[in-house]
DNA sequence: AGCACGCCGACT
DNA sequence: GTCGGCGTGCTC
């Protein structure tokens, strides 16, 4: 009687394993994935490393049902999944239920193939013989693919199989991703980055715990150093996952890995179907999958042997997660790097305050790439201040960039006009009696997309038709549009240039993702004279035709003015001017401004970033805001303002006293209403020597426990405020 | 997170 | 008199 308890973690949220019965005749073991009963159901659970429950009663006690014949779960991992649901204060189930999104748990069944092996068939019809001589090489072929290749239909490759001419064989299904060649495609790289590459080959070869900053302008080639700790890695037989925002646009950088590789990573994303899902996580348990470029949630796979983790664009929001489990793939990626004793790379042309305060005290290694390549040039970057220059009435370009695009169109070259705003216009108004369109669901103003011909609320997604009459006071012809959205603006574009071949990118661009990815490509090849987008287009691309950006409303980031509005607002202006001058010659940047005294305006036109990044510590640190201190915020949401609020302020007195920390609110989140749920909002700051886990949970534990409703939701680090 | 149980309103 | 709304609580 070894073994006859064992805790299990079940993916559902529950603090702490259960306890299960092991049957006789099963061996188990913590990180075994098995199936196991729970309530009036079964769910996929794994062994965990905690005792069993002795108090559970064994009238309770229940069995597992079957152990899965897939490559447990790693000590490293488990202890990663405990560790940040520790960290972001959700149940440990919770965060489980992330490593085992597309559990595929059953090996993978061979995919069954024919091949040539017998006699010719009696009757031999052209088809047929076509498929004989594809199948001549006597290798193994998948009925589809066979047909596919000989032209013919799949009949004819059965009527073959009948006949006894081909036979049926067992294939081994193909890998997801073929194993990258180290030494494809070596690059070229210039001293700068050969220096940075060195380092950063050093520490994958080490194989210890390290974080490195690449901090590099952009077209500085910081892709071409890192892949080369991506190659040392490999070459010392770790996995490598390489985290990029928003990756499903980014094809790109797929091709850059395969041109540097010989080969595609194998992806792990949101647009991945179920199929390739589960092949993709079983290659990576059973280490056949030797390098994944995937999203954040990408950052809880379940490797075999993961040797290096490189976070690129380590800035970027898209790493914080804000639905069900609060984190920051970044900030998790330094964890998982450090449980596990291997090298983190975190890059980027506009790193994070925190990363750039970790770096200058040491505890991560900067790697500064300051020039660009031979042929490009960072572009020259002015502001435009829109009181001295202000557009026409109803238009929103004025006179000098107008004339800059004119100019650039005359020498047959691109410009990029970026303006941060999906839709046509962000407000909608009657002009008789003043009303204006708002989401049912939440409190923000309905946004018209006109070639949808409806308002949509950018929150919940609530749509409706746009009228054509006001419903308050039922004037026609009365409604006005407010403001620019890059619709808006490609009207004025169409009107300005008419004969400019110009393209809009916005995400909620009618096609889709696939036509984004065409109209990219077509940008690329130049076929394209005007370019309007959103921060989609300021991210990652490469545009080799494009001489001039326009940033249409430079101050649109700082409007909110909350913590990072002002780092935000600089990484955004600092990528969307980037975008030009790639590939040589001069270039500019032009930012349209009300502020243009603002320190983020003046940073980015003087191109001075270290006054910038000296000026943003030093306030940080003297408010002791992040990385200098910690936030967490509380949200707490109800059915209705009351219900919300009551429970808000409950909350409220329950806080446990203490002089260190200090709490905010509850106040009226900025975005009161979200999908029908009224919020408020608490944010406690606390000196970066404090527990605020461990006061958090004190301090919700000590308060009543929500009902009718109500829900609280804490979020460690936040990154957004609203 | 599911799913069942349970206690209040409109129907065959 | 039942069907079903979803609010509440439990799952080893």
């Amino acid at each position: 009687m070894a073994q006859n308890t064992v805790s299990v973690l079940v993916p559902v949220a529950v603090a702490a394993p259960y306890s299960y019965a092991v049957p006789d005749g099963m061996r188990v073991a913590p990180g075994d994935i098995v199936d196991v009963p729970l309530g009036t159901r079964g769910v996929v659970g794994v062994v965990w490393d905690d005792p069993p429950d002795r108090e559970i009663g064994h009238n309770r006690l229940r069995p597992i049902s079957a152990k899965y014949d897939a490559p447990p779960l790693s000590r490293e991992i488990r202890a990663f999944v405990d560790w940040v649901a520790r960290y972001t204060m959700t149940t440990r189930g919770m965060v489980l239920r992330m490593v085992l999104r597309a559990p595929a748990l059953q090996p993978e069944a061979p995919v069954s193939g024919v091949r040539l092996a017998g006699p010719a068939p009696a009757r031999l019809t052209p088809a047929r013989s076509r498929v004989l001589e594809v199948a001549a090489d006597g290798m193994a072929w998948s009925k589809s693919g066979l047909a596919a290749a000989a032209g013919v239909g799949t009949s004819v490759v059965a009527g073959l199989v009948e006949a006894g001419t081909l036979h049926e064989v067992s294939m081994p299904a193909a890998p997801v991703a073929r194993p990258p060649e180290v030494d494809f495609a070596t690059p070229a790289l210039n001293a700068e980055q050969k220096a940075a590459a060195d380092v950063l080959r050093a520490m994958a070869a080490d194989g210890g715990y390290a974080v490195a900053l690449l901090d590099g302008i952009t077209g500085s080639g910081k892709t071409e150093v890192y892949f080369e700790a991506v190659a040392e890695a490999l070459r010392h037989g770790r996995q490598v996952l390489i985290l990029i925002p928003e990756i499903a646009l980014t094809t790109g950088f797929l091709e850059r890995f395969a041109a540097r590789f010989g080969t595609r990573p194998a992806e792990w994303h949101s647009e991945v179907g179920p199929r390739i899902r589960e092949r993709t996580w079983r290659g990576v348990a059973d280490g056949s999958a030797r390098v994944v470029v995937g999203a954040r949630s990408a950052l809880f796979l379940p490797f075999a042997e993961l040797g290096l983790i490189v976070v690129d664009e380590e800035h970027d929001l898209a790493y914080k997660q804000e639905d069900r489990v609060f984190y920051s793939a970044r900030d998790m990626a330094v964890v998982r790097g450090h449980l596990a004793g291997f090298p983190v790379v975190l890059s980027s042309a506009t790193p994070s305050i925190e990363s750039r305060v970790n770096a200058d005290a040491g505890r991560y290694t900067r790697l500064v790439l300051s020039d660009r390549y031979a042929e490009a040039r960072l572009p020259e970057i002015a502001a435009i201040d829109m009181r001295r220059h202000p557009p026409e009435r109803g238009r929103h370009l004025s006179p000098p960039l107008a004339a800059a695009v004119a100019a650039t169109l005359a020498e047959g070259q691109q410009a990029l006009l970026f303006l941060n705003r999906r839709g046509y216009a962000p407000l909608t108004l009657c002009r008789t009696c003043g009303h204006r369109f708002q989401c049912p669901n939440c409190s923000t103003w309905l946004v018209e997309h006109r070639f949808r011909g409806v308002l949509l609320c950018h929150h919940c997604g609530h749509s409706e038709k746009r009228p054509d009459h006001c419903p308050n006071c039922g004037d026609t012809e009365s409604l006005v549009a407010v403001g620019p959205g890059v619709e808006r603006l490609g009207e004025e574009v169409a009107a300005r240039f008419p004969g400019a071949r110009t393209i809009l990118m916005s995400s909620d661009m009618i096609g889709g993702m696939e036509r984004l990815r065409e109209e990219l490509v077509s940008i690329e090849k130049g076929e394209v004279d005007i370019v309007i987008g959103t921060q989609l287009v300021a991210k990652g691309h490469n545009f080799p035709y494009l001489t001039l950006v326009g940033v249409v409303d430079g101050d649109l980031g700082l409007a909110f003015g909350d913590l990072r509005a002002a780092e935000r607002t600089f990484q955004l202006l600092s990528q969307v001017t980037g975008r030009a001058g790639r590939a040589g010659g001069a270039s500019r940047a032009l930012v349209q401004t009300f502020a243009p005294e603002n320190p983020v305006i003046r940073a980015i036109v003087s191109g001075d970033r270290e006054a910038f990044y000296a000026s943003e510590i030093a306030a940080r640190r003297e408010a002791g805001l992040p990385p200098f201190g910690r936030l967490a915020g509380i949200v707490v949401s109800g059915p209705d303002r009351a219900s919300a609020q009551g429970y808000a302020n409950a909350l409220r007195r329950a806080e446990p006293r203490t002089e260190k920390i200090s709490v905010l609110g509850p106040a009226e989140a900025p975005l009161a209403v979200v999908r029908g749920r009224h919020r408020f909002r608490l944010l406690v700051h606390a000196p970066r020597s404090a527990d605020i886990q461990g006061y958090l949970q004190a301090w919700l534990n000590a308060a009543p426990a929500p009902r009718g409703g109500v829900r609280v939701q804490v979020d460690i680090d936040p990154q957004s405020f609203l």
